[in-house]
DNA sequence: ACCCAGGGTCATA
DNA sequence: TATGACCATGGG
């Protein structure tokens, strides 16, 4: 798919959507935070279980590594696989800290940075690229299975592809910018959450090249004026 | 009673 | 490389 393609799509998401002001959360922390506790799961739990550790005072990697591993899963319950979560959040704040924190990771180059988010047990490719651009501002594509579906259906060719390919693909085209895929992401989120969904089958998206994401089209009536 | 949600790991073929 | 099981809560 093409630039102009991929322009064209954020256009339109813009226009129907607005700004996002993503990643929604209070820090720099949070969003780290709030990358793990969204893996596979609704944003509305997630936001539970933040408030859970607002209230309980564990703003930092530190507070939250002197929790117990029983202790943080039952605060961070809401947001579901919360054994599993609470083991993958003390391993990312123990590698936060062990890096120096944010004063010394910030200056890592960007493949530096996500090789090593990556060897962080529970941290795969999607929640690494959420914390390289929401709390890094490094300009990675984020992709999700609301990127797949929407590109995927307006016939993206490498939709289905293997994680970077894909990646590679819209950050090629786009070129490097950390403001347009900040806010590409977060609208295509906003997209999937409204009318994108796996069922029943998106009848704008499906069209497959000629969605407007709902705005001007279902009546084909020969003059919409505004 | 289903399906879905802003994934990742591990075992298996 | 590519599936499948597993993790678990809450909304539609």
């Amino acid at each position: 798919m093409h630039k102009r393609r991929l322009q064209q799509i954020f256009r339109t998401l813009f226009k129907t959507y607005g700004p996002q002001h993503w990643w929604p959360a209070k820090s720099r922390f949070e969003v780290m935070v709030g990358a793990v506790l969204t893996q596979n799961t609704a944003w509305s739990n997630v936001e539970r279980a933040i408030a859970s550790l607002r209230e309980a005072g564990v703003p930092s990697a530190e507070a939250m590594l002197a929790l117990g591993d029983t202790e943080l899963a039952r605060l961070i319950r809401p947001s579901g696989y919360f054994n599993v979560k609470a083991k993958r959040l003390k391993a990312l704040c123990r590698w936060y800290l062990d890096h120096g924190g944010r004063r010394r990771l910030r200056h890592w180059p960007s493949a530096r940075l996500r090789e090593s988010l990556l060897s962080v047990h529970g941290i795969g490719p999607e929640t690494a690229d959420d914390i390289l651009l929401y709390a890094f501002d490094h300009p990675v594509f984020v992709i999700d299975a609301y990127t797949r579906r929407l590109l995927g259906r307006l016939g993206h060719p490498q939709a289905q592809a293997a994680y970077e390919e894909f990646r590679g693909s819209l950050e090629s085209a786009l070129g490097a910018d950390t403001g347009l895929f900040n806010e590409y992401h977060a609208l295509i989120v906003a997209h999937g959450k409204s009318v994108c969904r796996p069922r029943p089958r998106c009848e704008e998206c499906v069209l497959s090249g000629k969605c407007e994401f709902g705005s001007a089209k279902k009546p084909p009536s020969p003059r919409p004026s505004p």
